[in-house]
DNA sequence: CGAATTTGACCTGCGC
DNA sequence: GCGCAGGTCAAATTCG
């Protein structure tokens, strides 16, 4: 109760709920008692006030580049690439109407709709991605005998994508894309038809039927941990989510006791997670999630929530696959620790289920002077690295979010090739963990039931399977 | 009084 | 089969 009540305290202080700290610059007593993964009192976060950038992806003069094109662009939709609109630039004010608009409002409306072509392009890009990703998926399970289910498995935490149904709902997605309607509303609200449905696909939501009970004869959830070393004085870090304690227990070689807690934001939420101090240096808390949340969580859980599924996701990248279990695992380590700021992640394998940890205790960072502004920044860019390995849909947090929305040289971009310059497994690493990933069904990974649609960047991922 | 926490009992897997 | 350790359950207790 106590602890519950710290939590609901701490989460006010780090979280800004209070409107008049907001954007103010303040930072709060430094000697903080409770980590929070999340707070919003970041100075970078005092640097923007819009959370719609709805044009975050949009290329500028500048020259940067999108984060997700692709060469394979389905142009049934009649959009308008870069080149087209070039030449529609181009055209003599005589071909103008005498009683058209004035050059300056016909400019604003050009731009408006460049920018609008775009992100339709972008969207379709996915949409496209996504509609052969899952043929491959479809092909993939028609040839692999699903494996023996595990005995005694916990079912609840155990929801597993439905292929049938998303093969009906990208069918009639494609459908939808290779409809050959004319007008420019036509098409934009059949994109915008497209998006909901991969939308509600991505959210696991109600009305879309994806997420069903664990059938026997069917592949079970992978299970996997994600743990979480972080400095606290705090008995457990604010992650954003609501816990109830279910038990204690000294476990072997450890003097602290071990708490055991379980979601309680939703009924049958199925995440776990154990929080114990760390015996060598007794300020570590470490904490252990396991399972997928099966509800939408706030903002402020989300990134934690993604962070540790796409360490999850690398994680069961490497642990299946055709490549070697070693081989694989050291790629995927590899290409986490070489992503700057990036907490170096290890494996463990003596653990009764396949283990990933983050290391925020020891993280040498030079962006960061304490570790909890260190956590705020590298889980959300672990998680914003990975998120076509978790087959969410992905989220940025606002603060990333403003890097990419003021159009400055891509900063994703920066981090992925500074990733493969630093590590030439790069390429193997992410191509073994796609490969092995769309070979195994996923669960419902609730944690990016989010409702905040402004932050779905990249639609329809949902066949790609992944996990915490 | 309801909800959350505590804590001993119980269950399960694993090694010997 | 037995013992140990980790994990979970549920009744008792505590707290707001």
């Amino acid at each position: 109760m106590e602890n519950h009540h710290q939590m609901q305290q701490h989460r006010h202080q780090f979280m800004n709920l209070d409107p008049t700290t907001v954007n103010t610059g303040q930072h709060h007593d430094p000697s903080v008692k409770e980590l929070d993964f999340f707070s919003s009192t970041s100075p970078s976060k005092n640097t923007h006030t819009d959370n719609s950038n709805t044009h975050s992806n949009i290329p500028k003069e500048n020259g940067s580049q999108p984060l997700f094109t692709d060469q394979f662009v389905n142009t049934t939709l009649n959009l308008m690439c870069p080149s087209q609109t070039d030449e529609l630039s181009r055209s003599t004010p005589t071909d103008q109407n005498p009683k058209s608009p004035p050059l300056n409002t016909l400019e604003k409306e050009f731009l408006r709709l460049q920018e609008e072509n775009y992100k339709l392009r972008t969207m379709l890009d996915q949409i496209t991605k996504n509609y052969h990703h899952l043929q491959f998926f479809i092909a993939m399970q028609k040839q692999r005998p699903y494996q023996k289910v595990e005995k005694n498995e916990n079912m609840s935490g155990r929801h597993l994508l439905d292929p049938q149904s998303c093969t009906k709902l990208d069918a009639k997605v494609a459908t939808s894309l290779s409809d050959d309607k004319s007008g420019q509303e036509a098409h934009h609200d059949r994109v915008e038809d497209v998006v909901e449905q991969l939308t509600l696909q991505s959210l696991g939501s109600s009305k879309c039927p994806k997420f069903e009970e664990y059938k026997p004869g069917e592949p079970p959830f992978r299970r996997t941990r994600v743990s979480v070393r972080a400095r606290s004085e705090a008995p457990v870090i604010c992650d954003g989510c609501q816990w109830r304690k279910y038990g204690q227990k000294i476990s072997k070689g450890n003097p602290c006791p071990r708490a055991y807690y379980r979601c309680t934001m939703a009924v049958g939420c199925p995440v776990r997670k154990q929080v114990q101090r760390c015996t060598e240096d007794m300020s570590v808390l470490i904490t252990t999630y396991e399972g997928n949340h099966n509800h939408p969580l706030p903002p402020s859980a989300t990134v934690m929530a993604n962070s540790t599924s796409a360490a999850a996701a690398m994680l069961l990248s490497s642990s299946s696959g055709s490549t070697t279990s070693n081989e694989s695992l050291n790629n995927s380590v590899g290409v986490l620790s070489s992503m700057p700021y990036i907490p170096m992640p290890t494996l463990s394998a003596s653990a009764p289920f396949p283990t990933i940890t983050l290391d925020m205790t020891t993280n040498p960072t030079q962006l960061h002077r304490d570790t909890s502004s260190a956590l705020t920044s590298s889980l959300p860019l672990l998680a914003t690295t990975f998120p076509q390995l978790l087959g969410h849909p992905i989220f940025f947090p606002h603060k990333i979010q403003h890097s990419l929305g003021q159009r400055q040289p891509s900063f994703m971009t920066d981090v992925m090739t500074a990733a493969v310059a630093s590590n030439p497994n790069f390429t193997v690493a992410l191509a073994a963990a796609i490969s092995s990933i769309i070979g195994a069904p996923r669960g419902n990974d609730g944690n990016n039931n989010n409702s905040n649609s402004e932050n779905v960047l990249a639609l329809g991922t949902s066949m790609l399977p992944g996990s915490t």
